[in-house]
DNA sequence: GGTACGATAAACT
DNA sequence: GTTTATCGTACCA
């Protein structure tokens, strides 16, 4: 298994490959997972909920590693973490992006306006949807039922790394290259930066787009 | 191919 | 009152 008493930044690279499995009444779906992002701790990263400390929405960020930090964003989506670090300190590894394995056709049930089926699960919001993970969830241990955690059978040899996406740091850059995934896969999401990011941009090797 | 914007609510100032 | 770890659609090239 994976230690992930280890912190965000270290615990990241062995997600990339590792299969997260949820199941519900209406079945099992399961993705590879192809992209994340690593968030640290209370006053290191700016861009991290962490960051001013424990508050109701972010307190799973500092209990238990290895358990699921799931908070609601922008009025309307869902995104998962994997919470890292000792419990009382805070990192964690946001889940951006994995193909479907298991479950495709019921990933397409709860995703009715994904174009193809590498769209399942590209995003944060539309991977939390695919697998049908909850608010309410938040908190859960991702070893166990419901849940399922596989790591990969080898560490990935090519992890490509990025800025984060829509990351706002000081002034309105990111400074942080702490987004890894998985080159030539069509299930990263497309970079983007924060709209408030100046022009100074950076694309990262971002792939993905495909035709 | 890209860029702009509205939806919609919790957390934060 | 402002910001936000987003997505899908609309529009322009």
């Amino acid at each position: 298994m994976i230690d992930f008493s280890a912190d965000a930044l270290e615990v990241a690279p062995f997600l990339l490959g590792a299969v997260l499995s949820h199941d519900s009444p209406e079945g099992v779906v399961a993705v590879r997972i192809t992209e994340v992002e690593a968030y640290l701790g209370e006053g290191v990263d700016p861009g991290s909920h962490a960051f001013r400390g424990r508050s109701k929405r972010t307190a799973s960020m500092f209990g238990e590693p290895g358990r699921l930090y799931s908070y609601f964003t922008y009025g309307m989506h869902v995104c998962a973490n994997v919470v890292c670090s000792p419990q009382g300190e805070a990192s964690a590894v946001l889940l951006r992006g994995g193909e479907i394995v298991i479950g495709t056709d019921l990933a397409r049930v709860r995703r009715p306006t994904a174009r193809s089926d590498h769209t399942l699960a590209r995003g944060p919001a539309n991977l939390v949807r695919a697998l049908g993970i909850a608010l309410g969830e938040d908190g859960s241990r991702l070893d166990v039922a419901p849940f399922g955690l596989v790591p990969p059978a080898s560490v990935a040899t090519e992890v490509a790394v990025s800025l984060r996406t829509g990351v706002s740091g000081a002034g309105g850059v990111e400074p942080f290259a702490w987004r890894f995934f998985l080159p030539g896969e069509p299930t990263v999401s497309p970079y983007k930066r924060h709209p408030k990011a100046g022009s100074a941009d950076f694309r990262g090797d971002t792939p993905g787009m495909q035709a």
